[in-house]
DNA sequence: TCTATATGTAAAGTTTGTTTTACTTTTGAT
DNA sequence: ATCAAAAGTAAAACAAACTTTACATATAGA
C-alpha cells in the first residue's frame, strides 16, 4: 500500500508533528507511514481522510502485491 | 470504530468463509472484525471496499471514542 | 430428528503497529 | 555561516492485529 499523506500535509502546510497532534499519534508513526514502514489502522488512516476532508481511497492506495 | 460488513455480506450473499478466502484472512478474522473484537488494517480495510465496490466511509465509520 | 453449513468464541502463538527516547541530517531563513 | 525547525532513523518495549486449532451453538433443509 502506498500514501500521499506527505502531499496532502504540504497542501494544507503541515508539519508532520502537527499531524501526528491532530490525529493523536506520534511524530515517528506520521513519519514511519510517510516512508511506507508500515500499514497503519483504519481508524487512523480514517481520521486523516476525515482531516483533509477527502476519501480515504484518495490517500491510501492499493498495490499489486497487497 | 464500527463496520457494517455483514449487511454488505448479506447483499452480495457471502458467508464469512467466503469472504475471508477472498480477501486472504482467517474466517476468525472475519468474524471478529465483525464483532468489533480489533480494528482491521487499512489495507483490509481497502480490499473489502473494493470487493464490496463501494466507498470504505461507507463500510466503516470512525465514533466519537476514536 | 438428523445432518450439514454457518456462525460464535477462546486460548496460544506469531507478526506487526505504535510509543518513547534519543540522535542525525536536511532545509530554510537570517 | 549559523541557527532553528523539520524530517529521517533506530532500538527497545509494549499493544494490537491476525493465525491456527479446536470446540460450541445456531439454523435450515431432508
Amino acid at each position: 500500500m502506498k500514501n500521499n499523506i506527505k502531499v496532502q500535509r504540504a497542501i494544507h502546510d503541515m508539519t508532520q508533528a502537527d499531524l501526528a497532534e491532530k490525529i493523536g499519534v506520534s511524530r515517528q508513526t506520521i513519519n514511519a507511514m510517510e516512508k511506507n514502514k508500515y500499514v497503519p489502522s483504519t481508524v487512523l488512516s480514517l481520521k486523516i481522510a476525515k482531516l483533509f476532508k477527502i476519501p480515504l481511497e484518495d490517500i491510501f492506495f492499493l498495490e499489486d502485491e497487497d
